[in-house]
RNA sequence: GGCUAGGUGGCAGAGUGGUCAUGCAGCGGACUGCAACUCCGUGUACGCCGGUUCGAUUCCGACCCUAGCCUCCA
């Protein structure tokens, strides 16, 4: 049994291996909040919650941080359009976010920090940074000085000389060096602002996720997690930033997921191309959501489509309806471990491996004798439940709404005791007319010995 | 321009130097009053051109194409 993860630091899979035995700390970035989520944000939660769960069954003492940013200029402008203060604001959208999250299936993390209650660490940061050389104070901001960190530009692969010929941004001028980073920068009277030994400000958007890792998880952690485009300059800074005023190594394991694209494209919020998990909320189950992020690779970009959503809905059908077919059967107590479906997320998650080991698992559930069903069954169910799904009754999953005004369940139960009458009646014209008519109305019925089924589709 | 990923069957999506991914859809069959579910079977797939090799989708090189980062961004 050994874990596996691709640390983005070395660009290689690696060995996971914790710095204390049994005991692991993770950071995951968590959302700016000005606004409700979309699919592409929702892609890091799901898939470092899924390590998470990983992590917890092979570890004791596992600690998962997840940020709400919550002072930002993104919020403040929000806010301004609004006209609405800028912590019921940011309060309002954290709330949706956790809701949204919860609607996934996701685990809440154990620590969820926030940026604007973490002002004087950040502040001592700061302090300790110039203290050491790496920052410096002009015209009230405080800039990192990229030049004072040797190994500035690693984790991200790239050099200063390369960064700064790309360059498309206008140098400011209280810079000493452009690629210099600002770690605060100063708030006018009726912007939001904290007092500090530089003047009345706010924090540059990097010092809130090292300031909160130092306090919350301590100063070297095992995994950081994110979307990959916060490798460069969010992490790359962050990095610097800790490394530099904690003069230890900063993360063990980097890790970044892949993008969400609407027909190839990035999905983003300056684009303007995203779906919104709130609204797809609306027509898909969460778990649906969950499953078709989880189908690919989190490493591999993920091409989200209505298409995808629907062979997603599909899919956990199936492996639904090897549950609903054993619900007499007591699952007994799974052990995954050494099982390839384990395997498979152990070789840094791979979770399409791991689902088509699910799709095993319910054939092999669907052609079992008695005697193995309870084995099988509970098999899927904790597989089912390290991915965090297939916890749901399968009964309330079949008839559970799939959009649209639907046909309600007593209106359902009393055509399904007609048909049954006329088909005892050997009437068989009006029962076929009954399942035509419930088909119209997006309902299957299924016979079966013991009666029938029906489910929505 | 610099840097980084990637191009797999109708679709989604793994993986590998030499019989098989897997799922959805399709097709054939079993089952069914009819269906559905389920089960069984079924597919000339690996961007293009060279090279290495007994053998390459998998390794190497060139080329074409796509996306991303270099600026707020999961």
């Amino acid at each position: 049994m050994s874990l596996k993860i691709y640390n983005t630091f070395s660009g290689e899979k690696e060995v996971f291996t914790p710095i204390q035995e049994d005991r692991v700390r993770m950071y995951v970035c968590g959302p700016t909040v000005y606004n409700r989520v979309h699919i592409g944000n929702a892609r890091p939660a799901v898939v470092f919650d899924t390590l998470y769960r990983v992590l917890k069954s092979l570890y004791n003492d596992v600690v998962y941080a997840r940020n709400i940013t919550d002072i930002d200029d993104k919020i403040m402008k929000a806010a301004r359009d609004n006209g609405e203060e800028i912590t019921a604001l940011s309060q309002r959208f954290a709330q949706a976010y956790f809701e949204d999250m919860l609607a996934l299936n996701t685990l809440q993390p154990d620590v969820t920090p926030y940026a604007t209650e973490h002002l004087p660490e950040m502040i001592a940061m700061i302090e300790a940074l110039i203290e050491k050389g790496h920052a410096y104070a002009a015209e009230g901001h405080v800039l990192f000085a990229v030049e004072s960190m040797e190994s500035y530009g690693k984790l991200s692969k790239r050099s200063l000389d390369d960064m700064l010929a790309g360059a498309r941004v206008e140098v400011a001028p209280y810079k000493k060096y452009a690629g210099d980073f600002v770690l605060w920068k100063p708030s006018s009277e009726e912007e939001p602002g904290w007092d500090s030994p530089w003047g009345r400000g706010r924090p540059g958007w990097h010092l809130e996720c090292s300031a909160m890792i130092k306090k919350h998880l301590g100063e070297t952690i095992d995994i950081h997690g994110g979307g990959r485009d916060l490798t460069f300059p969010h992490h790359e800074n962050e990095r610097a930033q800790s490394c530099c005023a904690n003069g230890v190594d900063f993360v063990r394991y980097w890790m970044h997921n892949g993008y969400v694209n609407i027909d190839g494209e990035k999905m983003s919020k300056s684009l303007g191309n995203f779906r919104m998990v709130n609204d797809l909320l609306e027509q898909y189950p969460g778990e649906v959501l969950r499953f078709a992020l989880l189908s690919a690779h989190y490493r591999s970009e993920l091409n989200f489509s209505a298409d995808l959503l629907d062979q997603a809905w599909r899919t956990l059908d199936g492996l639904y309806g090897a549950l609903r077919e054993t619900q007499s059967v007591t699952a007994s107590a799974a052990n995954l471990e050494g099982t390839a479906f384990t395997q498979a997320l152990h070789d840094d998650l791979n979770t399409p491996i791991a689902i088509s080991e699910l799709h095993q698992l319910a054939r092999d559930l669907n052609k079992a004798a008695e005697a193995e069903k309870p084995a099988l069954k509970g098999q899927l169910l904790a597989a089912g439940e390290m991915l965090g799904i297939l916890q749901m009754d399968a009964e309330a999953w079949f008839k559970q709404s799939r959009g649209g005004d639907a046909i309600s369940e007593e209106e359902i139960e009393a055509l399904i005791a007609e048909r049954q009458q006329s088909k005892k009646d050997k009437n068989f014209a009006r029962a076929d007319e009954i399942r035509e008519e419930l088909k119209a109305k997006g309902v299957v019925l299924e016979d079966s010995r013991e009666g029938t089924k029906w489910r929505r589709e």
